[in-house]
DNA sequence: TCTGGGGTCCTAGGACCC
DNA sequence: TCTGGGGTCCTAGGACCC
């Protein structure tokens, strides 16, 4: 007798941490637990906005993104740090360092979150006794505090880590998104931000609930092809998988920098550009990357904020060039009106061991009759053991480690 | 007293080719 | 004389996230 089952979803996991940078300080140094702790740039130089905030300072209305003095204002007792990114960094190895003993299925979305797909792990018990084990292990080790989301899809496992904070651990099925997730505002989306709540708004869609009635053809006419997929992320659909080499698959490195004052001086406006393209250099060589494109970003005295970029004959990867190529944009598009900002940015990047065997490919191309490319493709094929206008990685990638120890190191720069 | 810096993805128009 | 429609590449900007 055959007997029927239910085909088995995945168990995805979204492990949050909570107030990251200021929890890293407070376990640094115990005095600040249960204190208002901010974490924000300097005043001096303009960079006085907050970037985390503690519980304690979140409860007087403090909120990243917010001008230093603002926050003070709201919190006259607010403690204020300087962020130090390299204990934040350890801090982050660290706790990935935990979720890697359960599974090797872990894409890390930030310094501070990652999603794990933990659907074969039954053997390490149900997925609520993993994630307290993950939450106990990494607040008992590290002393830092996280939330987790448990849901057969990312989207869900995302929206589940967000419903109970500090230290939760919130179960969202299927079943439960009537009364869980539908009555939230729109706006609590992830991937709704301010502009799409306020179209939304115009459709009278304000709840999740809302969304998943929505007419399809309405909401494709006012958001495009965003529209579909937000509607069916909020009736709980989600096919996008947990992808431990999204990581890997870089597209852009870039830096960028505010003036502490506007200028139109143009040689601190170089020594600038120098300063962007050597930090974007050291990057790029870090990953043993090349790029093809390279990216102005110019923002005005006014906030005005434009961007030019040129796609180059050949990949560069050095400082030199990033900086010549920087100074020759700029100087092409600068309308002289004073300068708060400046960015460089290398894009169309790839790994130098990519680009190689499309170059030996290119100048087969070039130099080849068809006929002779035919013989050069059977060449290439042997060399690299497969189809070359395949690009392939897996053939060259080190062999996936319970932890893979230096990817941090190579993904959060330095 | 104002609003950082690191990214990703999508859209839209013009150039160009067939 | 007037002028289709599809596809790709390049560039600029916008929305969103942490």
């Amino acid at each position: 007798m055959s007997k029927w089952y239910p085909k088995k979803g995945r168990v995805i996991l979204h492990v949050d941490m909570n107030s990251f940078y200021a929890s890293v300080e407070m376990a640094y140094q115990s005095s600040l637990k249960g204190k208002p702790l901010a974490i924000a740039g300097n005043p001096e130089e303009r960079k006085g906005i907050i970037i985390t905030s503690s519980y304690e300072a979140r409860a007087k209305g403090v909120k990243t993104t917010m001008p230093l003095w603002e926050a003070k204002r709201l919190c006259p007792e607010l403690i204020v740090m300087r962020p130090n990114f390299d204990r934040y960094r350890i801090a982050s190895k660290e706790m990935f360092k935990i979720l890697y003993e359960v599974t090797p299925y872990i894409q890390p979305v930030s310094i501070d979150e990652g999603y794990m797909d933990i659907t074969s792990c039954e053997d390490q018990g149900s997925p609520l006794a993993i994630a307290e084990r993950i939450q106990t292990k990494i607040l008992s080790q590290l002393d830092l505090p996280c939330s987790i989301g448990i849901a057969p899809n990312k989207f869900l496992a995302k929206m589940a880590s967000d419903m109970k904070k500090p230290l939760g651990i919130t179960v969202l099925r299927k079943r439960d998104l009537p009364y869980k997730l539908w009555p939230l505002p729109v706006a609590e989306m992830y991937g709704i931000g301010g502009k799409t709540a306020d179209k939304l708004k115009g459709i009278d869609v304000e709840t999740i609930g809302d969304l998943v009635e929505a007419d399809l053809f309405q909401l494709k006419r006012l958001l495009g092809i965003n529209g579909e997929r937000l509607q069916n992320r909020a009736k709980g659909i989600d096919p996008s998988p947990v992808d431990p080499d999204a990581i890997h698959d870089f597209k852009s490195i870039g830096s960028s920098e505010t003036l502490p004052h506007d200028t139109t001086d143009e040689t601190e406006i170089k020594k600038l550009l120098r300063h962007l393209a050597r930090n974007v250099a050291r990057r790029v060589k870090r990953k043993h990357a090349v790029g093809q494109t390279v990216q102005l970003m110019l923002r005005y005295h006014n906030r005005k904020t434009v961007t030019r970029s040129v796609k180059l004959p050949d990949y560069i990867e050095n400082e030199e060039d990033l900086f010549q190529t920087g100074v020759d944009l700029f100087e092409h598009n600068w309308n002289g009106e004073p300068i708060r900002l400046l960015g460089i940015t290398l894009q169309d990047v790839a790994e130098k061991k990519d680009i190689a065997k499309q170059l030996d490919l290119f100048t087969y191309e070039k130099e080849a009759s068809k006929e002779k490319l035919y013989v050069a493709i059977d060449q290439l094929t042997e060399k690299y053991g497969e189809n070359p206008f395949k690009r392939i990685k897996e053939q060259e990638e080190e062999p996936r480690t319970s932890f893979q120890k230096d990817f941090l190191d190579d993904y959060f720069h330095q």
